[in-house]
RNA sequence: CGCGGGGUAGAGCAGUCAGGCAGCUCGUCGGGCUCAUAACCCGAAGGUCGUAGGUUCAAAUCCUGCCCCCGCAACCA
């Protein structure tokens, strides 16, 4: 076993933006730089676990001034949440970085200005749609509708002054990094990233904005705040003390040796970050840890769902260990994960109540039954006893070998496997028997020794994962605190040879599965329903305001025919209509339908257009409105008024 | 021909890089046990490995074509 005494390790969480409650997926990120954390000090590590806030940015400063309050009050409240989230979940991080800290506004802004300095940084245009009454800039993706996300009006297009950073001098040096290095963890990412952002030339990244004010002031031109970009990213840094004088840490733990980050903000993390260091020419991180999302019962997680599964109510139902194992059993690093109630009872059930559980509770049983609690000074070893005892002692290595690699759901399987190992064992030696005749009495002491030893070890190596209940463990099985060392996990003869064990309460008790689900159930309804609703208005328009007859008088609806139809080859959902709405002229509109409607279907018949929809460009056609259709998530169905005349008002 | 991931037992997945008896978990069925939280242990059933070809003594694995699903992007007007 190697000794890492010393040696200085630093893992991070993201920093995660409080525009709203934490919801599992932060959990699953946190818990797992949790585990690794703790399990990297076991082992002798000094390690720094850094977790935190963004805490800047126009959405921030929205949902504030919605609420009345400011900006800083708002994040203050999230904040806390998540504050007493990581503590409900026992959550060991060492520092909580918030980007609204002094310390760290003063490093981003030398290092802003670091950046400048060098040329990395110059000043440009950004040109976008913007939103007058919002005073706000949208990519073309967060439109909804053509229309500003925030207040459903029409955007125009804007342009305002920033500050740009120069990428592509690091591209190469970028694309090596990830093609070349274990940098990327898994790598599979690595081609995804190389074909979509690097080979056609990385864009120079806008990191000013002047369209708000909730963020860091750029110190030589007050009128920008620096862009989240360079304002969170560099948090890892900041944290350590880089460029300010709040830590001295820098020198110690720089560069990291885990950045964990879910999928959605990979990108950043493998193309931006490293360019940004590699302009501050800091060393880079080792290694970029890239898991999944949770998704529910098959839907992507979102805002709305996250009362579903709200981490509180599932904590104080199952216990913080509870959770914390299921999500980090069943998280493949690479892969997404569907939590459902269903599956993360039975799992709770199988490993932790009936696998772990009982065995913890059986053995510590017979060891009161058979010997009043205290094993006897008699030893005789047997067969089966060698392959227990090997199993748990060369245990330790293999999840080590899993911990390197960032794969705590092989790690666990890894763990319980000794775990089964032990209940068969159970069967094999048949203590019962044994109990039977006095004269097997040293045989009956050295099975259920080797059955708590087995547990020790065990549990030992599982204090990493689930902090809060291993203790209890070791209160059963009669283990003092350096019994429990990670030293000792591969050392077989820790426990004192007249153990005494205390039978104490069940620690994982087993959940009755038709019941709970239906509870859950009665529970999740309400807050599902409301899920469902959303979806159908796109999770966009949190319930639509109320409207006067003349709001409505505003839409124009037509009835057409449909003369002719056909796909749009570049389009995969989109299908072009040649519409005869009593005008004379044709009326050419792109619909978003061809994933349920053939042409041949469309054709010959009459539905409805909304006839004063502002032109759009899509996939190179030219719609003009919009054809009127039912969505009720799973199907579309288009209002056909077949044999109404074309150009039929409809009010 | 936009980029990428995937299709293996009822469900969820590993195995594919490096060809060599198709495996794991849950579920189902049968048996055993009685220390234990109705838990534990053993056994069985169940798969044309998406599909059509090719290479090979041998293909889930390598090659070619096609179908389907999921992300991202574009395009839900």
């Amino acid at each position: 076993m190697q000794k890492h005494n010393g040696e200085k390790f630093y893992i991070t969480t993201p920093i995660y933006y409080p525009s709203g409650n934490p919801h599992i997926g932060h959990c699953y990120t946190t818990t797992a730089c949790d585990s690794i954390a703790r399990y990297r000090r076991m082992q002798g590590y000094d390690v720094m676990f850094l977790t935190g806030t963004d805490e800047h940015g126009q959405k921030i400063e929205q949902k504030a001034s919605e609420k009345g309050i400011s900006p800083k009050a708002y994040v203050d409240e999230i904040v806390e949440i998540f504050k007493r989230l990581w503590k409900r979940m026992n959550i060991s991080y060492d520092r909580y970085i918030r980007t609204t800290d002094d310390y760290h506004v003063e490093s981003v802004q030398k290092i802003f200005k670091d950046l400048y300095d060098k040329g990395y940084i110059y000043k440009g245009e950004y040109k976008g749609k913007y939103c007058t009454p919002c005073e706000s800039f949208w990519t073309d993706s967060q439109l909804v509708d053509g229309k500003c996300p925030d207040c459903g009006r029409p955007v125009t297009e804007a342009k305002e002054e920033a500050y740009f950073f120069k990428m592509s001098p690091f591209a190469d040096r970028i694309e090596k990094l990830l093609t070349q290095t274990d940098y990327l963890q898994p790598k599979t990412r690595a081609t995804e990233l190389v074909n979509n952002f690097i080979k056609p030339g990385l864009e120079d990244l806008c990191v000013s904005r002047t369209s708000f004010k909730w963020g860091i002031p750029v110190t030589f031109d007050e009128k920008h705040v620096v862009y989240v970009w360079i304002d969170a990213l560099s948090n890892y840094i900041t944290a350590l003390g880089y460029q300010n004088d709040k830590y001295n840490d820098y020198d110690k733990f720089w560069p990291a040796d885990v950045h964990m980050v879910a999928k959605d903000i990979m990108r950043f993390h493998a193309i931006i970050w490293p360019a940004m260091l590699m302009a501050l020419e800091l060393p880079l991180p080792k290694h970029l840890a890239v898991h999944g999302w949770i998704t529910f019962d098959g839907k992507k997680m979102g805002k709305s769902l996250g009362n579903v599964v709200d981490p509180f109510m599932l904590s104080d139902r199952y216990g913080e260990d509870a959770i914390r194992y299921h999500i980090m059993r069943e998280m493949a690093l690479g892969a997404d994960s569907s939590f459902s109630n269903e599956i993360m009872i039975n799992r709770i059930n199988t490993d932790l109540a009936n696998g772990l559980g009982n065995l913890v509770s059986r053995t510590v049983a017979m060891v009161e039954k058979y010997f009043g609690g205290t094993l006897p000074d008699e030893r005789e070893p047997g067969e089966f006893d060698d392959e227990l005892i090997s199993a748990a002692t060369s245990l330790s290595e293999a999840v080590d070998a899993f911990i390197d690699k960032t794969q705590l759901n092989n790690a666990l399987a890894e763990i319980f496997k000794v775990v089964s190992r032990a209940n068969k064992y159970i069967d094999e030696t048949a203590p019962w028997i044994l109990a039977k005749d006095e004269s097997n009495k040293a045989r009956l002491a050295s099975v259920l020794y080797n059955l708590l030893e087995t547990i020790r070890i065990v549990s030992t190596l599982l204090s990493a994962f689930m902090p809060t209940t291993m203790p209890k463990v070791w209160e059963q099985i009669g283990a003092s605190e350096s019994d429990v060392s990670y030293d000792n996990t591969s050392v077989y003869g820790v426990l004192s040879r007249n153990v005494t064990v205390h039978k104490g309460e069940i620690i994982f008790p087993r959940i009755d599965v038709d019941k709970e689900i239906d509870e859950l159930n009665k529970m999740i309804k309400p807050s599902e329903n409301k899920a469902e609703n959303d979806s159908n208005t796109e999770n966009k328009n949190e319930g639509l305001a109320m409207i006067g007859i003349e709001d409505f008088m505003k839409v124009g609806l037509t009835a057409a025919k449909v003369l002719n139809c056909e796909p749009i080859k570049k389009a995969k959902k989109l299908l072009k209509l040649t519409l005869d709405d009593g005008s004379g002229k044709e009326r050419i509109v792109a619909s978003g339908i061809a994933k349920y409607y053939t042409p041949d279907q469309l054709i010959g018949r009459s539905v409805i257009v909304v006839s004063n929809l502002k032109p759009a460009v899509l996939c190179g056609v030219e719609s003009n409105g919009m054809i009127l259709a039912a969505d009720s998530g799973d199907e579309v169905n288009v209002i056909f008024v077949d044999g109404i005349k074309p150009g039929s008002k409809i009010r």
